[in-house]
RNA sequence: CGGGGUGUAGCGCAGCCUGGUAGCGCGCCUGCUUUGGGAGCAGGAAGUCGGGGGUUCGAAUCCCUCCACCCCGACCA
């Protein structure tokens, strides 16, 4: 390809709302034009990567024997309402009308289609395993997109479902999965780990994440330094410091007049945080609950809501806990609650001796509480995120918090929406059973965000191979008044496309810095520079993207010395 | 949805407080020179100043209102 007819829409500014990096380097390099919040165009560059990340991911699922299916992106609302999502899902799913004021949604996935394809289409168990998938555009309406194509509305996604008669053969197909994404990212050349997720809003039971670790990532992650224990800290847990052992002391009441943090409770009352417990209000689906955890801890909202089996646990607001406990915030504590309320205890908090909480009375706290004596011990939980550097619960390491971008997500659904929405086959003995579940999705479109956020330079993107949109730039210095440059640039353009090396040639008339800084905002892998002074000595110049020197080829050597080059990653 | 902010040429911004008919850098077009790390000189094109309404002799500037976008928070696969 070149330049003269492939336009680069590159730019030398940093755009204003442009937060991080890949968001930066996309539009700078030209990738993707923005339309509206949360929706972009990809341009001719960066739909050539997008369409790279999507060869990597249907050569592995077609490898696993997915089989690639196309569904509507808009959807019929009455599958929704049969799967009882049109009432869950809230104002993410985008609903429309059609003319006959029928009601509609833009799939923000598609469980429900599947499942009403496969009920169709299948009726015997000797008709399964079966996975699908696709690769489509979603919608969903972000409260706040950002980051580019990181959080954007519309995206590319992979997504795939697999069907069975038993939870063996979903684990299998689970593992095989797992395996195949494994396999893409690494093929993508990305640093990233698959972590135990939380199952949210979607059900089911088992659940991954594939994270691509980088700073930016909007999610962390725990992982242990020495064995592969990774896990979201949404519920990562650590292995439990021994417990504190010292003899019980008789429990003081202190007058402690407008504390309201636990900082200000431990320093009034010379204490350290982790000798207090500390009570949090929250709604459970409405209902107040009171949470105990050690002072020092906090509070993690998805263990919460599986300790609680709610739906939807929030923060109370200072009145909410007020009215629920009878008490000003700061003051709520274990000893003389209401006992009508729910209460539950962090396994940490529930060891502490002697310790100090609020009194349920304004301006006062107690000091030396222990469980069972003065308070009776409520059912206990694990209401805590861990933190960096405790102990890994599966091994004798330690825990680390890193940050990362998901990538992907495999579950095991299980029969949730085969029984909701009756998706039935025949076993070996004749009797109607729920096809059990499981679904994986890649974004697609994130993936190129991520690869840019780990593969940067102050110059601008650096590709891995299977990415790039080009492998070779072709820069002819001067060619236009060189005979010679422009034939040996022809001539290698040519035999390097011939070998399917996608060259770019950047045969503008532009001066040679302009053509390098563009080559490397792009993050062309592999750099040629064709001028008058090598080509009187019979070389033409090559050097990675990465390299910091160039070297010399002799001209009849370079596609041979590209060709192995690209063969060896 | 709550809090904060920004809308002025394709991009990045100044001008607004203190009203007088719009400017800078990059980019773009033409010519000449230049040509191994984002060239120089000369000339040029390009803006409903986010939309609507109001105040005023006069509004980018003051007031009202609507819209869009960004950041923080809650939320979320």
């Amino acid at each position: 390809m070149r330049v003269t007819g492939f336009p680069l829409f590159t730019s030398r500014e940093i755009p204003a709302d442009a937060e991080i990096i890949s968001h930066q380097l996309m539009l700078r390099a030209g990738l993707i034009a923005r339309l509206g919040a949360g929706l972009y165009t990809w341009l001719p560059l960066g739909l050539r990567v997008l369409r790279n990340v999507e060869r990597v991911v249907r050569e592995e699922m077609d490898r696993i024997g997915s089989l690639e299916v196309l569904m509507p992106a808009v959807q019929p609302a009455e599958l929704w309402q049969e799967s009882g999502r049109w009432e869950q899902y809230g104002p993410e799913l985008l609903r429309l009308k059609d003319r006959h004021a029928r009601e509609f949604c833009f799939g923000p996935t598609h469980e429900e289609v599947i499942t009403d394809l496969v009920r169709r289409e299948i009726h015997s168990y000797r008709q399964l395993p079966v996975t699908y998938y696709q690769i489509q555009t979603k919608f969903r309406d972000e409260i706040r997109p950002r980051f580019g194509v990181m959080r954007a509305r519309e995206f590319l996604m992979k997504d795939a479902y697999s069907f069975h008669l038993d939870q063996a053969s979903l684990e299998a197909t689970y593992r095989a999965m797992h395996a195949a994404y494994s396999r893409i990212f690494q093929r993508l050349n990305l640093d990233f780990r698959a972590v135990r997720a939380d199952t949210g809003a979607i059900g089911g039971s088992v659940s991954e994440e594939f994270h691509v670790l980088a700073d930016s990532g909007e999610d962390a992650i725990a992982v242990c330094r020495h064995c592969n224990y990774a896990a979201n800290t949404e519920l990562a847990q650590s292995r439990p410091a021994p417990p504190r052992q010292e003899p019980q002391r008789a429990a003081q009441e202190q007058p402690t007049p407008d504390i309201r943090t636990v900082a200000e409770q431990a320093q009034m009352l010379g204490l350290t945080p982790d000798r207090i417990v500390k009570s949090i209000v929250v709604l459970a689906d409405g209902k107040p609950a009171v949470l105990f955890l050690a002072g020092d801890d906090e509070l993690n909202l998805t263990k919460a809501r599986s300790a609680l089996d709610a739906g939807e646990v929030r923060l109370a607001e200072p009145e909410e806990a007020q009215a629920a406990t009878g008490v000003p915030r700061g003051f709520i504590g274990p000893k003389g609650l209401p006992e009508e309320l729910t209460v539950r205890v962090d396994e940490r908090a529930a060891a502490i001796p002697n310790f100090s909480s609020g009194s349920n009375r304004q301006d006062w706290h107690w000091i030396d509480l222990n469980w069972g004596r003065d308070a009776a011990l409520p059912e206990r939980a694990d209401l805590r995120t861990v933190r960096s550097g405790e102990g890994c619960p599966s091994c004798a390491g330690s825990l680390q918090i890193k940050r990362g971008i998901e990538v992907g997500h495999v579950f095991q659904l299980g029969a949730k929406y085969s029984e909701s929405m009756d998706a039935r086959v025949l076993n070996e003995h004749g009797d109607q059973v729920p096809m059990i579940m499981g679904c994986y999705g890649i974004g697609v479109s994130r993936v190129v965000a991520a690869a840019i956020e780990q593969n940067h330079d102050e110059r601008g993107i650096i590709w891995p191979t299977p990415l790039a949109p080009f492998q070779v730039a072709i820069v002819s210095i001067n060619a236009h008044r060189s005979e010679a440059v422009h034939n040996e640039a022809e001539r290698l353009h040519e035999a390097l496309g011939a070998a399917g090396l996608e060259p770019l040639w950047d045969d503008r008339e532009a001066r040679p810095g302009v053509k390098f800084a563009d080559m490397e905002l792009i993050g062309i892998p592999h750099r040629l520079v064709i001028s008058d002074r090598g080509l009187s000595a019979g070389t033409v110049e090559y050097r990675g993207r990465s390299e910091p020197t160039s070297r010399h080829l002799p001209c009849e050597r370079v596609v041979e010395f590209l060709r192995d080059l690209h063969q060896e990653v």
